[in-house]
DNA sequence: CAGTATCCAGGATGATACTG
DNA sequence: CAGTATCATCCTGGATACTG
């Protein structure tokens, strides 16, 4: 190949049209994941996503629910009763993002050690 | 199964140890995938790719690179010529991570006109 | 060439109180 | 039960100027 014609490469991002940013900036937030694994194994409801995702705030939960459903990973279904019932589960599309996903969780799993040692020793340099 | 042997699963984020998060709040942040797919072809030096990765500023590619550094995906070398030139590669283990993250973007990009769709939807149904 | 140092704006997240 | 509304705080990222 010619010289340059790595270098020339050229890279964007553009936060609003790429198709990466879009999955993996929402992926990256705090509670995305966590919500989508919870539902891998079928419906649940508001509450109960609550108080088995361990940490999350009222506010938060909403938020990334109202998201992760407007980017067609969830569906919502409210079940007029008194009191109102809510069930979130995941639709076709978060069933299979949540493959590539796995792929992911399995690869940061088996290198959890390693990047804590790089880390150790990166610090170690930085401050001995 | 048992009746609520699913809801009951809890789940936790620990954003310190949790394996997850280290790598998917690392990779979910502006400039860490791009800088990682722009070293793919091979080694490259500070100031061309700052150009390559289009709209990076200076301080960004810098604390990218470190916090890339210290999880150990990316390694620096430093040739002390006049003036100095570094080399920023990525290491096996870099490598080795951009794998399952080809598998998310290559998701990412057969569902990105279904995403916007989606959001299209939600949007019209909150407005309208 | 390859950074560092500052300052600042905006977004993400959390705490708390209130509601159909 | 399943939210909404408001306020405070922290973190990310961008602009700009300076340096070995």
């Amino acid at each position: 190949m010619k010289n340059n014609e790595k270098s020339s490469k050229r890279i964007f991002h553009n936060t609003e049209e790429c198709p990466i940013r879009n999955v993996v900036a929402q992926m990256g937030n705090k509670w995305s994941m966590l919500i989508l694994f919870a539902l891998v194994d079928g419906t649940d409801r508001f509450n109960s996503l609550k108080s088995r995702i361990v940490g999350i705030s009222q506010r938060m939960l909403t938020q990334t629910l109202r998201d992760l459903e407007r980017e067609g990973y969830v569906s919502r279904t409210v079940y007029p009763e008194v009191p109102v019932k809510v069930e979130y589960e995941l639709t076709s599309m978060g069933r299979d993002l949540v493959k590539p996903l796995y792929q992911l969780v399995t690869w940061a799993e088996t290198h959890h050690e390693d990047i804590k040692h790089c880390r150790k020793i990166y610090d170690e340099k930085a401050n001995g």
